[in-house]
DNA sequence: GGCAAAGTGGGGAGAAGTGGGGAGCATCAG
DNA sequence: CTGATGCTCCCCACTTCTCCCCACTTTGCC
């Protein structure tokens, strides 16, 4: 499970450190998609694999799984580890996030937020406005085992 | 599984550089098609072996047989990938995905985007126009596992 | 303090993508 | 038969960028 909040930079060459104590778990690859509110999500490769396979069952109109496929798998980007514990975020990813540097091409701050079976990365900003704009109350309401 | 999008040329002689991360999947070859949506689909020889196995067991009417094996097989071709790692998309194939220059003879863009198990290749303007055109609610209202 | 691990940054070799020349072969017209 | 045309399949050349390797700084722990 994927727990905590880091702060990392991502360096002019798009290369990101993973925090050590989720390398272990990407070892065998990761893949990277954009997510929902202007974030990226990394999934393992085995909970990838995993959603994927769920995905045929679950759609049985052949037009619609045509466009879910398109949509999810020619929008995720496979991504390893190299010998420093990073991967590389390509830039149109990084414009998806709003991870550009004003200059274009320095390096950028970057939240890592972990998500139990994912983890996210976010822009500092859109990440402290996301927390800004949501209603505590929601959360008060809920039916929360916490 | 084949992710990802990427932009590549078709050179005047319509040779087309296959994506460096897909090409280990097709080295025994690979079968063109024409697609749905006005692209073209491309498998994996094994993969489009699996498939051509699976039909006989899907479809009994011996008729309908006969029609699906004219169109199927005689619709497509086998391709295999040159030293540079690129593969000719003949001439008509081009004009069923809209990937004919300007000039009628010179190099084209075309988007390559995986899905999954095959990967397609589709003409810049079509496939902006395909995003434009379908309904992202209707992936709202899917049960996705993402 | 000293050491190891984690995070950051940069240089350079080799791969990836692109383009073109030219030989070999088939088709077709004169 | 001869020559022109078009296509495929070899090469080779060039540019760009990815990835590998090395080095430095910071953090945390003994």
């Amino acid at each position: 499970m994927f727990l905590g909040e880091f702060q990392h930079s991502i360096d002019a060459k798009g290369r990101m450190a993973i925090p050590a104590k989720y390398r272990t778990r990407i070892e065998r690859g990761a893949v990277l998609t954009r997510g929902v509110d202007s974030c990226l999500y990394v999934y393992p490769a085995e909970v990838w694999e995993a959603k994927a396979a769920a995905l045929e069952a679950l759609i049985t109109d052949p037009r619609k799984l045509r466009y879910v496929e398109r949509h999810f798998f020619g929008g995720a980007v496979e991504c390893e580890l190299d010998a420093q514990g990073r991967i590389i975020i390509p830039a149109r990813y990084r414009s998806h996030a709003g991870l550009r540097a004003a200059n274009g091409n320095g390096p950028v701050e970057a939240i890592i937020l972990g998500a139990r079976e994912r983890f996210e990365i976010w822009s500092p900003d859109r990440w402290e406005a996301y927390l800004r704009e949501s209603e505590p109350e929601d959360l008060a309401s809920l039916p929360l085992p916490f």
